[in-house]
Formats: C-alpha cells, sequence, structure tokens
RNA sequence: GGAGGAUUAGCUCAGUUGGUUGGAGCACCUGCCUUACAAGCAGGGGGCCAUAGGUUCGAGUCCUAUAUCCUCCACCA
C-alpha cells in the first residue's frame, strides 16, 4: 500500500468495476427484497449537494442492507421537470436564435429530448462518481412510456371517478412561462410597496368612499367596492353606487364578511386579478372582466393603459388619478407577493379553464390511513408527519394543467363544446387539449410507475410498497403527499413503508445555498479534492436526523484525516500479517470492546441514524483499535484478530466510503468487499474480565502519562513499578517508555496502586522524586463520596430508581472507597 | 395569523424511554519527528445546558410562561 491515502487512485475505475460484475444488480429470488426509489432529479441540470447527501443516504441503506444479505433494488431515474426544463430549453433555443414558438411542437421535442439525454449524461456521471449503487438495468424517466401510461390510466380513472374535473377558476399565472401553477409553486416573499388610497366619488356629488389598495394596475377590472355589513361607517351607504376611477363606471357598493374592518379603510375593490375579489364578485353575480393579458401586459379595457407592462401601468395610472385628484395618501407597505417558484415572475390571479383534481376525498384517505398504527407510513423523524397532515387538512384543489409542451399531453379531446377523456382520439374532428400535466402529476406516481405499473408485473409483486424513500423536508407537499394519496388511491396500499426527511444543506454561515447568493457548492470539486468517500462521511454523519447541514470544508478535511488513519491502520495490518499467536488479553479486550459496538451501530443502521453511527465507528477505530490495540499489539501481537477487526471494520464503513474500503479490502482478499457479510454481534465474545483488565490499565496508563507530563518527568527521574505479571509489565513498559527502568519486588516501594481486582497483576509504583501531590485528588474522591453516600442514604432514591441503578451507585462507592483508601495509605 | 424547529465549551454540533460528576470534532495550552500515520502521538484547560417557575427522590432531557433566532403554511385589500 502507498504511505498516503490517495483519494483519485483509490476512486479511480472502482465504480466501473462494481457495473462490469453487476453488483448493484437486483433480483436474486433466494434473499428477501429490499427496496428504495431514488427520488428522480430533474434533466434541467447537475446535482448540487442536497442530492449528494439525499443519495449518499440511500446508498449508505442499499448497501448496508446488501452486506446484511437482502436482495437491494435500487431504482435509478430522472424527472423531465416540465416548465423548469422547457425555460432551460428555450433559454437555450434563444441564444442560438430559435424562437422557440415558431419552430412547431414536434421539432421543438427533438431539441428537448436531446436536451435530457445530455443532462441525463452528466447525471449518471455524477452518480459515478459519488459511487451510487444503483440497478440500471431499472432505469426509468418520467416522461417514458411506462410513465406515460401510467399517467394517463391515473389521469382518465380520476376523471371517471370524478376526482380530475375542467374548471374555470381564478389560477397562479406565471407571466414569464405562460403557464399556469399549483398553490405550492407560488412563492410568497415580503415586498416593499405602497398602499395606495383612491376616493371613488359618489356620482354627481363630491362625497366619495376612500378605498385601499396595493395594486392600482388592476383598476380598470374594478367592479364593486365592498364592505363589510357590520361596518357603521359604511351603513347607509350599501347599495349605492360609486364611479370606478378609471373607467369610470358606476359599480355597486357591496357587503361581505370576509372583508376586515379594521384594516385600511375597511373598504375594498374588487377586480378580477385576485382570488377574493374572483369570489365576492361571483358571488353577487356582478360580471368580471380582466384587464392584463397572459403575458402581463394591460389588455384593450385598460383603455390608454394598454399595452404596458404591470409596473409601467402602475405608475401612469397614479400619475393620472393624482392629476384628477382622486389619491388622498400613498404609504410604504411591505406586503407579499407571489413569485413563480421557476422564472420568479410576479404571478398574476387571471381566471381560466384549466384541469384540477379535487382533494377532499383524497386527502381523506391519506388521513385515514395516517391514524391508522398499522397501515400508515413511518416518518423519520416523526414531526414531519405532523406537517404532512395540518397541510393536508387544509389543502385544496390542485391545478394540474400547465401551458408548455415539455410533459405529459392531457388525454382529452373536444369538438365544440363536448369534452371526451380518453388515450385515443375520438375522431378527425376531435381535437385534442394543448396542455400538459404538472410534472409533479407524473413524480406522485413514481414509486409504482417505476415498478411496471399500470401492469400487473413481478416488480410490483415483488418490491412494492418500496422500503425506504428519503428525501428532503422541502418537498414533502409536493411529493410525498401526492405520492401517498395516489398510492392509496391506485395501489390501495401505501407507496413506501418508511420515508427518512433530511434537512437541507446551508453555507459555513447558515444560509441556505442558493443560486442568486452564489453560495453553492458543487460536490464534484468536493470529489475532485477530497474524495467521495470524505465527502458522503461528511454529509451523512454529521447531523442529527431531519436537522439542517452546515456545509464545512474544515470537517471535510478532518474527515480526509481520518480516513488516511485508516489507511495506516491497515498499512500497519499488512506490515504485520504472520504473526499468528495466541488469544491474549488485549485480543480479548478489543473483540469485547468491538463486539459491543456490532450490537449498538447495527442498532442504530437499522434506526438510519447515521450520525451515531459515524461517532461510533469513528470512535472505536480511532481511540479504540488504532490509539490502544495497535499499540498493545506491538507488545503481543495476533495477526488474526487484527485482521478481524480491520475487515469488520471496513465492512462497517463500506456502507459510507464505498471506495477506499474496497480499495483496502481487495488489497489483502482480492474479493470485493461487497460481497462479504455485515458482522454480527457474537454473545461467546464474553470476556468481560479481560475487558476490565485492560480498562482498568488504560486507566492507571494514562494517569502515569499525566503525572509524567505534569511534573516534567523525563526518563533521567525515575518511575518505578513492579508487576508480578510479566505480560501486563510489558504493556506498562511499551506504553510508558520506561524499559530501562522497572524492578521487581523492590521491598522499599512505597506508592501501591491496585489497578485490579485480580490479586496477581497488582501492581505496585513509585516516583523516587517526592514531587506528586495527592491532595487534590484525595479531596475529589472524598467530595464524590460524600455525594453518594448522601444519594444512597435518601429513602426516596434508594425506594423508587431502578434497582440496576441503585446497585451500580453502591459498586461505585465501594470502588471510590477502595481508591480512597490507596491513596492515604501512601 | 397558524404550525414546526433552534438556544449546550471560543466555533460547528451530539446528548436515547428523566438516573445524579454533560460528550465529540475543530480551535487553544504543554510535551514529543516513538520503526502505520507530524494530515501524526501523549497529556491538559475550557460549560449556572437562553431565562423564570413547576412536576419528581432526581431535570440538559417532561410541563407552563418569557426572550432571541430560523423555517414552513395562510387570500388581509
Amino acid at each position: 500500500m502507498e504511505k498516503k491515502y490517495d483519494h483519485r487512485l483509490v476512486e479511480y475505475g472502482k465504480y466501473d468495476y462494481w457495473l462490469k460484475n453487476d453488483l448493484f444488480k437486483s433480483g436474486d429470488l433466494n434473499k428477501k427484497p429490499f427496496s428504495i426509489v431514488i427520488p428522480p432529479p430533474n434533466v434541467t441540470g447537475k446535482l448540487h449537494l442536497g442530492h449528494a447527501w439525499d443519495t449518499s443516504l440511500q446508498d449508505i441503506i442499499a448497501r448496508y442492507k446488501r452486506l446484511k444479505g437482502y436482495d437491494v433494488l435500487w431504482l435509478p431515474g430522472m424527472d423531465h421537470a416540465g416548465v423548469a426544463t422547457q425555460a432551460k430549453i428555450d433559454a437555450r433555443l434563444k441564444e442560438q436564435g430559435i424562437n422557440p414558438k415558431s419552430i412547431g411542437r414536434d421539432k421543438w421535442m427533438e431539441y428537448a429530448w436531446s436536451y435530457k439525454e445530455e443532462y441525463a449524461n452528466i447525471i449518471r456521471k455524477q452518480w459515478s462518481n459519488l459511487g451510487l449503487s444503483l440497478d440500471y438495468s431499472k432505469e426509468r424517466f418520467t416522461l417514458d412510456e411506462g410513465s406515460s401510461n401510467a399517467v394517463n390510466k391515473v389521469f382518465i380513472d380520476l376523471y371517471n371517478k370524478g376526482y380530475i374535473y375542467r374548471g374555470t377558476k381564478p389560477i397562479n399565472w406565471d407571466p414569464i412561462a405562460k403557464t399556469a401553477l399549483s398553490n405550492i409553486e407560488v412563492i410568497y416573499k415580503k415586498t416593499k410597496g405602497n398602499m395606495y388610497y383612491f376616493k371613488y366619488m359618489f356620482p354627481n356629488s363630491d362625497q366619495y368612499i376612500e378605498v385601499a389598495t396595493t395594486r392600482p394596475e388592476t383598476m380598470a377590472s374594478d367592479k364593486a367596492v365592498v364592505v363589510n355589513p357590520k361596518d357603521d361607517r359604511y351603513k347607509n351607504i350599501v347599495g349605492k353606487s360609486v364611479i370606478s376611477p378609471l373607467r369610470k363606471e358606476l359599480i355597486p357598493v357591496i357587503t361581505d364578511e370576509y372583508i376586515d374592518i379594521s384594516f385600511g379603510t375597511g373598504a375594498m375593490k374588487c377586480s378580477a386579478h385576485a382570488i377574493d375579489d374572483f369570489d365576492i364578485l361571483k358571488k353577487n353575480n356582478i360580471e368580471i372582466v380582466e384587464s392584463i393579458d397572459t403575458n402581463g401586459i394591460l389588455n384593450d379595457y385598460a383603455l390608454e393603459f394598454s399595452g404596458l407592462t404591470r409596473e409601467e401601468a402602475r405608475i401612469k395610472i397614479v400619475e393620472k388619478l393624482n392629476k384628477e385628484g382622486l389619491i388622498t395618501k400613498i404609504e410604504d407597505y411591505n406586503h407579499e407577493v407571489g413569485y413563480s417558484e421557476r422564472t420568479d415572475a410576479v404571478i398574476e390571479i387571471m381566471i381560466m379553464p384549466q384541469w384540477f383534481v379535487k382533494m377532499d376525498g383524497l386527502s381523506k384517505a391519506l388521513l385515514d390511513v395516517q391514524s391508522d398504527k398499522e397501515k400508515k407510513v413511518k416518518f423519520v423523524t416523526s414531526r414531519f408527519e405532523k406537517i404532512l397532515i395540518n397541510w393536508m387538512i387544509s389543502i385544496q384543489d390542485w391545478c394540474i394543467s400547465r401551458q408548455v409542451w415539455w410533459g405529459h399531453r392531457i388525454p382529452a379531446w373536444y369538438k365544440d363544446d363536448q369534452v371526451k377523456v380518453q388515450i385515443e382520439s375520438p375522431g378527425l374532428e376531435w381535437t385534442q387539449d394543448e396542455d400538459v400535466l404538472d410534472t409533479w402529476f407524473s413524480s406522485a406516481l413514481w414509486p409504482f410507475s417505476t415498478l411496471g405499473f399500470p401492469n400487473k408485473t413481478n416488480d410490483l409483486e415483488r418490491y412494492f410498497p418500496i422500503d425506504i424513500m428519503v428525501t428532503g423536508y422541502d418537498i414533502i407537499f409536493f411529493w410525498v403527499a401526492r405520492m401517498m394519496f395516489q398510492s392509496i388511491e391506485f395501489m390501495n396500499n401505501i407507496p413506501f413503508k418508511e420515508v427518512l426527511i433530511h434537512g437541507l444543506v446551508r453555507d459555513k454561515n447558515g444560509k441556505k445555498m442558493s443560486k442568486s447568493l452564489g453560495n453553492g457548492i458543487d460536490p464534484m470539486d468536493v470529489i475532485e479534492k477530497y474524495g467521495a468517500d470524505s465527502l458522503r462521511y461528511f454529509i451523512t454523519t454529521n447531523t442529527a436526523q431531519g436537522m439542517d447541514l452546515r456545509y464545512d470544508e474544515e470537517k471535510i478535511k478532518s474527515t480526509w484525516n481520518f480516513i488516511n488513519k485508516i489507511w495506516n491502520a491497515s498499512r500497519y495490518v499488512e506490515m504485520n500479517l504472520n504473526n499468528e499467536s495466541e488469544l491474549s488479553v488485549i485480543d480479548k479486550w478489543i473483540l469485547f470492546k468491538f463486539n459491543n459496538k456490532v450490537k449498538s451501530i447495527t442498532k442504530n443502521m437499522d434506526k438510519y441514524d447515521f450520525q451515531n453511527v459515524g461517532s461510533e465507528l469513528y470512535e472505536f477505530i480511532w481511540n479504540d483499535f488504532c490509539d490502544w490495540y495497535i499499540e498493545l499489539s506491538k507488545v503481543h501481537l495476533n495477526s488474526k484478530v487484527l485482521k478481524y477487526i480491520l475487515f469488520s471494520i471496513l465492512k462497517m464503513l463500506h456502507p459510507f466510503m464505498p471506495f477506499v474500503t474496497e480499495d483496502i479490502y481487495m488489497n489483502f482478499e482480492n474479493k470485493s468487499i461487497m460481497l462479504e457479510e455485515y458482522p454480527k454481534y457474537d454473545k461467546e465474545l464474553n470476556y468481560k474480565n479481560e475487558y476490565k483488565l485492560i480498562e482498568d490499565l488504560k486507566e492507571y496508563i494514562i494517569k502515569v502519562r499525566n503525572i509524567k507530563l505534569e511534573y516534567s518527568i523525563t526518563k533521567d527521574a525515575l518511575i518505578e513499578y513492579t508487576c508480578k505479571d510479566e505480560f501486563v509489565l510489558k504493556i506498562l513498559n511499551k506504553l510508558l517508555k520506561l524499559d530501562d527502568y522497572f524492578k521487581y519486588n523492590d521491598e522499599n516501594m512505597n506508592k501501591i496502586s491496585i489497578i485490579s481486582d485480580n490479586k496477581d497483576i497488582t501492581i505496585n509504583y513509585y516516583i523516587n522524586e517526592n514531587v506528586i501531590d495527592d491532595t487534590k485528588e484525595i479531596e475529589e474522591l472524598k467530595l464524590s463520596i460524600e455525594r453518594r453516600k448522601k444519594l444512597l442514604s435518601n429513602e426516596g432514591y434508594v425506594n423508587k430508581a431502578p434497582k440496576n441503578i441503585v446497585e451500580e451507585e453502591r459498586l461505585k462507592l465501594e470502588e471510590e472507597l477502595i481508591k480512597l483508601n490507596n491513596l492515604e495509605a501512601k
């Protein structure tokens, strides 16, 4: 082995080796199945650190389960990401001087598919760099034939069941992407603006009602002024008419409970471009006319402001109405404005025919399942379930049609005012709906569409429901919820038994990583610099479940050091291969300790508690294995145990650091570590006494080292000790590096410390310079004894605390009394 | 407005169903190039666990307030 760990050398070629040997392939029917389906990344771009985290967690589970003897299916795939991808493709076409709309749908689709292939290749390369053990023979795409069949089947069924309908309602419109969006694709951001107060004049009068608005550009659509029926200020004007400031039309003053008396002037104007306005106008049977078009430009209804953008129109309208003396005041006002998640355009509320999924029945079914402890999806961590439930309870219908090309075309056909929902064209005179479905509509079917739905396939039979879904909390609403209700509806079952929810990656200062802040980190750069193993171990073990992760390069460096440590420990083992000998106390100590680690690590692996696994492995490897066992092995070497511990460590690390563990293992065994078994707890290895002896010895050695350093005792000063057990003596000589200064049976020995209840290995020592001051230690010990005595004489404690805990306290007290005795005897 | 978090060493974070003397990494101090590793070894210092009450024999952990910060949801014009 090389003297230093070189991640590039180690990681080079491994992934191809695994692929060539089909080590990621599923389908061994002799084993129990375990299934994971990757959350499909968008084909719009490269993977970021969040993906690296998400997929590393899955890979850890997949590799762990394989070592545990499962037939693991980890199914890869990607998402067509409708609106997002279309925006990118259009942008690229424009760069090439091509107008995307003018080339026609079919030609455009050709471009789109080649774009998709390009990014799919980048993503696959990134997966390979991360070392993800995906079964590529099962790879899927949300827009492939099978997925399209699933989408059509679900759409048509839901339509026939009355869950999908076409309706003309106010929807969120993205004027840049020129498509409808669902509610959750709208991001509300606090935005600086103004509150404008306008006079709505009564005809032939100088009386007016003052109305506040943040959006003067919608005023051409004003069709009513609403006040609260309980508002005394306006009682006698309800039912009268006022003049709309812009179009100078007579519009009624009406009432609605919705109006907050204390807000603004207590009077609100109703236009077409707000959902509440729409509802109120509709309720009152008042005409609704839009004055903004799908490009976000004012239309002819806005008279001389036609052709202006919303922003321009706002300024001009305020200018004009101000000249007319219709503005009473303008205040600074910060409020929530909706932006498109994809294009960051300010959302416009438009009234148009769109397709919707009616949510009440589907959400109720989901809530019913989650209230059943036997049937429910288990959330790790559980608090995210509450978030989902709260959202499901107040959910509104889901707008699923999108006015783009990149997606599943809606299987609806029109002829005059007739609608037919089916896959095949009903005839020549019929035309198909131009729209496609929300990308999340197909993602929602992912756990079963990837396994063959709507066909009844062996894969569905064997691998569904998925054993675990791993995803970030940011897409619980977008994805987790929708997978759940679609699966409950169509598979009559939950889509996955468990869902492991992780947080977001933040930068060193705790800020969310984003393109606009420019604080994003490319995982491929990290891999180049420190290796995939370092990155993976860092992202998966540095945070508690469900918490956000702060990216810190220093921590990746220290992971690299950890791997280098493992590397060097392996080199030591390699250099000491052929030293077969009897099991010594040391060997029994490490075997006992390791055996217990296996037990607790396995338990934590099964709980997906990787932070704990990480620190347990770290601690065991660095402190127990390297600092003590390897050092002790220099006194007495048993290469069989040395190898056993090393190999076991490698197997337990393998899910986290697949490359370096494979590399080291191959170096010894010439066989892939992936084909091995995870270490098992062995109740035969019950070397309690040997364990206790070495632990005591460690304590003693640390104490002497401390004394040496504290009193600057070098070899010139003397520490002398005797011990009837020659083996223990050898250990002391080696670890305390005082070979030349030990004596046997010195009668003048005046300082004694018993380090074990085994009389045969009692150690006597003294330091001939009389500089050691034990008074502090004695005092502390006395205090501790006091505390313990008091505790044990507390009746409440003795009676109510668990017996084993009280017993432990008694034992500790006894030990302390013995210690005190020894110290004072000097 | 509603909901979910967070607050523990200088920094970043752990802390299991409450068990009595609260951990790790980094940073810091001291001494070491000891034949696996100086990207290392050995040793050490450093905490009123945000605040105030409560429950309990016992609270970092459970309950109730308060403060500060973060995130999500929601149609206040």
